[in-house]
Parts: structure tokens; C-alpha cells; sequence
DNA sequence: GCGATTTTTTACCGTTTGGTCAAGCCACGA
DNA sequence: TCGTGGCTTGACCAAACGGTAAAAAATCGC
């Protein structure tokens, strides 16, 4: 209720601003949080230190900043799986929004990658109160439909898990899987039709059974 | 041929530079390379700094001995694929022996991790020199098995990959797991058996189709 | 017990780091 | 045209960093 608090962010604070996020997350990615100095960031922002200082307080603050704005991408596609829809369909449709992000936005999964192998020191909290719920939630529409016979049966927790191991892998460990899988073009392909064929096989129900020829 | 070049390893020595190492690990796996502190390693190992460097002539050098040590550890799960066993048991196998070590050395997976997220910038030469060979020989060997009909068919390369991720996460990514299925005792049994079934589904080759069954 | 050698410590060095400060620049409205 | 206020900079700082030198302490062979 102050009277007009301020000038909000001009033309050229927007500006700066997105520069020296886009900077930091090139460099933070790349080199983790401690690893990281203000003065690679502020290079590759195409400014000097104290004028990134000038933007936003400190280096936590900037880390802090990212890791905010990643969560919420991060946990939109998850959010998008529809209790209404075909459940296999709605699965892997999930999976192949992940690969997506892994293939546009690896350096955010690496950021994210980072916070979590040093204990998650300033995600912590956004993980117990908006990942945690959004979470079981999903756990348990899955459970729903395993018990309706329209998913394989699976512990769902274990399913998710496993489905983010796989996708974010492609972007995380990109260096190692480049060295062993050279082919440029096809890789990512090739790596989505597998990653889809792996969680078909896994969660694809049995058929309703019409007689006894399961036993041999 | 020097003569009698010096006098080999003391009790003390050995001693010591085993603490350190395990100081190392600890902080490195947990810091990452640029994070980690002499202090901080000199520390955790219950000695001072300069102690620490008599025995280990930089922070490099140190980071680089647990780096060689780690990639034999790792390889060796994967060396032990035999050829002559049966294939469905020896892969699952495998994930057993890949999935243990993650419960018992996750501080060597973060290690390997923090590396390659980093763009493995000391590690490169190995992973060319020493995995890729064995990657691609373990690859032919799948091949192989699939041809026969011992393994459903799958790309080789993928496989190995998936199973590296999914086996490595639940180290890499234990803060998270952590948060998301708290289950203390039950959690590293219930991930077991869920990796082993989702490779045992992803590679179990289809029955030898004794007639028109399988359309409709 | 004693000399020689290995191990440990104290004190220190140059550099890098995150961050500050006061002054300068520049766009823009009056 | 000239202020005025947001933007930018060079110079600087204290702390932390990786690493060194030399002397003290502990250990070992004899």
C-alpha cells in the first residue's frame, strides 16, 4: 500500500537482466555454483562486474533466481498428464516432452543436475513443497490406473523416477554419451525411439487374458 | 635403471595418503572439483595443509588419482559380462552389479558425475582410450545375442546407456529420491527390483511364436 | 641412545574471489 | 539547454584460495 513504490523495470533492465541470466546459466551449468565466478558471468554477459552488481545483489542471488525459474519449467510438462486421457498415451507423450527439454534445454538440466549432486542446499524446500505433491499426485493417478488394468502394474514412484533418469541422462552425461555414440544426427533420435520403446514395454498392460496360454 | 632408486612406501604413508583420498572423495563428490577446498580436504582427513600437500603435490594431482582409481572400479561390473553365459542372466546380473554400487559407493558416482558435467575436461582420454573399447565390444557382444534370438532387439548402445542411467541415479540423484519416496529401508529394494524389471521387460525375446497367436 | 631421515607444523606469499564505493556517463523530459 | 536520475565504470578491499619455505618434531635404523 505504499504510495507508488517505484518505477517498475525499464526497457534496459529487462534487457540486462535477461543477458546476465542467459550468461549465468551458460556458466553455472557448466561449472556448478562455487565453480562459477562473477567475473565469467559478467564476460559472458558482455558487461562488467559491479554493473552486475548493479542488477541483481550477489552471485547466490542470481543462482537463486534461475533455480526459481527452472523448477516452474521443469515441472510443466509433469503437470500436463491428463487423467482424462489414454493413460499409455498420456505417459508417453510425457516422456517425449522430457526428451524435448533434455534435447533444448540441457544446460538447464544440468543446472538442475548440479543443485541436486551438492544436496540440493537451495532447492530443497522447492522440492519438498512443490515437487513432493505434484509428485504423488501423479503416483497416484498412475496407481489408478495400474488398478484399472489399463497400465502394467508397477510401482509408480519407481516408474517416474525412472523416466526422468533415462531422459535427463541424454543431457547430463551428453560429453560421455557423445564419446560413445558419435552419430550427430540420429543420436537423439535413435535415443528418443529407445527411451519411449523402454517405458511401452514397461508399463503396456497384458492383454485381458481370453484363455489359458500364458502358462507355456 | 637408476640405482636402487628410493626407498618404497612407509606405514605412515600408505596410511596417509589413504586418508586423504577418502577426505578427497568425500568433498569432492560432493563439492565438485572447483568447490572443494585444500582446507576443506586437509580437514576431513585430521590434518593440516601443508601435510596434505607433502603427500599430494597439488589439488589436481589428488583429483586425478581418485579419478583413475574410479574408472577401474567402474569398468570392472562391465567387464565381467561373459560371453558364454546365458544373456538375459548375465545383463541382469549386471544391472545387480551396477545397482549395488551405487548403493555402496555413491560418492564415487557423484564423483564420475560432477566430472562429466562438466564436460569430463581430465577425464576425456580415458573415457576415448579405455570405456569406449570395452563399450564397443559389450555393444558387438549384445549384437550378437540379438541375432540369435537370446535378447528381444533393441539398440545395443542404448541399452548399456539406459542401464548406466537408470542404475546411476538413484546415487546421483539420492537428495531427490530421498525427498520423493522417503521410504528408508524399502527404498533401495523396491529400486532394485524395478530396474531389474524394467530391462528384464525391455530385453526378454519374444516366445519362439509356435502359431498365428500373437494377432488377435 | 644417536644420527639421519621422514613427517609435521608455523608462518607466509601471490593470486583470485565476491563485493563495495565514489565518481562518471548518458538518455530524456522540462 | 540543462538538470536529474537511472546506468556504467575503474579503483579498490578484505577474505579465501592454492601453494611454498624452513624449521621443529617424530620416527627409524643401528
Amino acid at each position: 500500500m505504499e504510495a507508488t513504490p517505484a518505477k517498475k523495470t525499464s526497457r534496459i533492465q529487462t534487457r540486462n537482466r535477461r543477458r546476465i541470466l542467459e550468461a549465468a546459466l551458460e556458466v553455472f551449468s557448466q561449472q556448478g555454483f562455487r565453480g562459477a565466478t562473477l567475473d565469467q558471468i559478467a564476460d559472458a554477459a558482455g558487461m562488467s562486474k559491479p554493473n552486475l552488481l548493479y542488477y541483481y545483489e550477489s552471485k547466490e542471488a542470481i543462482h537463486v533466481q534461475l533455480l526459481n525459474a527452472l523448477m516452474e519449467k521443469w515441472l510443466a510438462p509433469l503437470d500436463h498428464l491428463d487423467p482424462a486421457g489414454e493413460p499409455l498415451d498420456e505417459i508417453l507423450g510425457y516422456v517425449r516432452r522430457k526428451m524435448e527439454m533434455s534435447r533444448r534445454f540441457p544446460r538447464e538440466s544440468r543446472l538442475f543436475a548440479n543443485e541436486i549432486l551438492q544436496g540440493a542446499p537451495r532447492m530443497h524446500p522447492h522440492l519438498q513443497h512443490r515437487l513432493k505433491p505434484l509428485f504423488d499426485t501423479k503416483c497416484a493417478l498412475l496407481r489408478r490406473w495400474m488398478d484399472e488394468g489399463r497400465l502394467a502394474k508397477a510401482d509408480p514412484a519407481q516408474v517416474l523416477i525412472s523416466i526422468w533418469a533415462l531422459t535427463q541422462h541424454y543431457a547430463d552425461f551428453d560429453t560421455q554419451v557423445r564419446i560413445l555414440v558419435p552419430d550427430e544426427s540420429a543420436g537423439w533420435r535413435a535415443a528418443q525411439d529407445h527411451v519411449l520403446t523402454v517405458v511401452r514395454k514397461l508399463l503396456t498392460p497384458a492383454p485381458p487374458a481370453p484363455a489359458a496360454s500364458t502358462l507355456r
